[in-house]
DNA sequence: CGCTTCCATGTAAGCGCTTACATTGTAATT
DNA sequence: AATTACAATGTAAGCGCTTACATGGAAGCG
């Protein structure tokens, strides 16, 4: 036997019931709904009226499917672990929402294949726009992307050369400049603890950038001492132990993030190596952790929230046919705090006890 | 003129079209994607390899109004702003996917109508489940979700005579022990830092649990001195700044969550007020921040993984039929660190420089 | 060998919307 | 008064899928 349904609670109600119970057709119920000037103030008036009484929620299906329009973005970031993309990711979904376009957010762990997987999804899901990170991906992702007149944006780089729409910062040149402050400190010896760089054209141009101020100063680029290990607070103590131990010269250690610097500043306390006199550290990002970790990070100031909020307003115009390729460069400046100083005259002092 | 259309890679593959160059009905090849074992064997190579070669998707809205399914779960959560409910949620998302459920996050800011709306936007997506924080919620959206038939799961909180499917720990009870060994640490001037108790039954109940255990041993829980304030490192350190100038006397400040102590224990630093020499901090969460704040901050381990995961595995029974109102409960233990220690001597020493 | 079963596939009716086009009524214009 | 123009509404054709039901053929059985 059939299941009885009971018509009048059971049902979820739809455009249809809400047009017989104001007695006009689903083209007008659904007109007032989304071009209200298009009809009567008066039949506006009864239509809504319906729509309380029966508590009617157009089906977001239904709507994407006849109109081939979701008005959701997409995101994909690599990671939803740590706060690297939060801030930027808040101030973009912020400014979406404003213009009533919902963001959804899918995370990579970075892992090429499970990106591409992401991006297929949310081209399933019919996003009408996605907001990417960095430029590392397969010819085959962009070809996809083209060939679904998918519009996309490029975020967390500046790289006009690249050839996509993107809004960024200088990777390589902040890191170069904040390399040339520690060399200027006095230090030679110099030890990296980087994100792994396969894949990561951030990171790589970060660890250009290290090079490329050595190099200006006449340092040997080969000399530098580098560890690469995943984003975790964990593995930047340990990246730091190791870096320490085996090269007990170095007397700074540059962070290519904030967090494996803080993993970094935790052990030195631990070991009782004082930052900066004995040691001096710096990260990049300049998270909220990076002010109330003693003796407070000297690290890049990326400007997350002008990122998240410039790359809303571009994937718009991108959505609504501006041309692909406009690039916009932010400036990503050191903030100093405490954590570097200048070489200490007897760097491996505190190895001593 | 009509825009004329490049018939062979201008248009995105439909299931038609998958169909049409296999030589089959539409409805074979939806078995062949969704109900292999309905298919020959060779018949469903032949379609494979027709979908590879034209790069189908099934298209989510077309499916999702046929199927009147999602495979798709929601979560609306308080805050993304901090990593409270971070790992929670990671762990909760993890277990959905191995399941082929993809969960769709909206967050609410504290905000009860923003909630709902959210909820409403949920619904309308079609998401087969909710997973929601905490009980506190107006009836009509509990009646919302009764009459949709959407079957919702309560976490982060533990209270079964709330009347709802939930998991999680108990605020109260967790906070009441800390709060014991407070007292029989020779603490019996308190402070509480607290989250805004509005809408919030989390809140509620820990400050309630403070009280309890304050009354039991004799203390007047009114001497309990209270400042409220939203979730953030910076109002931490405010209040505790307003918290030990209008109370000199205080020996310990316990904080409802570990972001705000955090704010609290680099106000102390800043200060040159000893933790927990000169005054004792709690926490509550154990974020990955308490462990690397020095010295470390006692706090309330929340086990958000096991949370996670029993969250995903409850709200799939219910999605398959089974009948709400189960209720599980987590243990919420004391992390101890170095933050919290016995009562100064003399309390206010540090003032009176 | 004729009958029943069952399996693989096809047919076609929607799912709940949007929107091009058709229709109607009313006001403005001549 | 006839004509035009336009604004408000209706009609109905899909959007790309899933699935109940129909069909046909092969296998199993006495």
């Amino acid at each position: 036997m059939a299941p009885i349904r009971n018509k009048s609670s059971d049902q979820v109600a739809t455009l249809e019931d809400v047009a017989r119970l104001t007695g006009v057709s689903t083209a007008t119920v659904s007109r007032c709904l989304n071009a209200p000037s298009k009809v009567t103030e008066a039949t506006r008036a009864r239509v809504m009226d319906a729509v309380h009484e029966l508590g009617y929620l157009p089906n977001f299906s239904a709507q994407a499917l006849a109109a081939k329009r979701t008005n959701t973005f997409g995101a994909i970031i690599p990671t939803m672990e740590n706060a690297i993309f939060a801030r930027g990711l808040q101030a973009f979904q912020k400014a979406l929402e404003a213009r009533g376009i919902t963001l959804l957010v899918a995370s990579s762990g970075y892992d090429p294949a499970l990106e591409e997987k992401q991006i297929k999804a949310l081209a399933a899901r019919g996003a009408d726009a996605l907001l990417l990170i960095g430029h590392d991906r397969s010819r085959a992702v962009y070809d996809f992307l083209e060939r679904r007149r998918i519009p996309y944006l490029v975020a967390w780089v500046h790289d006009a050369a690249a050839g996509h729409s993107s809004i960024g910062f200088d990777n390589f040149a902040a890191m170069r400049r904040l390399t040339d402050e520690v060399i200027a400190l006095g230090h030679r010896s110099l030890g990296l603890i980087s994100a792994p760089g396969a894949n990561n054209d951030r990171v790589r141009a970060r660890c250009d950038g290290v090079r490329a101020a050595m190099r200006a100063h006449g340092l040997k680029p080969s000399a530098l001492k580098i560890i690469e290990t995943p984003y975790s607070i964990n593995n930047g103590a340990q990246a730091f132990q190791a870096l320490i131990e085996q090269h007990p010269d170095i007397t700074v250690v540059l962070c290519g993030n904030d967090v494996l610097a803080a993993g970094a500043i935790t052990l030195a306390r631990a070991r009782g190596i004082r930052v900066p006199e004995d040691i001096s550290i710096t990260g990049f990002d300049d998270l909220e952790i990076a002010e109330i970790l003693p003796p407070g990070l000297t690290t890049i100031h990326v400007p997350h929230r002008q990122m998240g909020e410039g790359a809303a307003t571009m994937l718009i115009e991108l959505r609504d046919g501006a041309k692909p390729g406009k690039n916009i460069e932010l400036e990503a400046t050191i903030k100093w705090r405490n954590s570097l100083g200048p070489v200490p005259h007897s760097p491996a002092d505190f190895l001593a006890n």
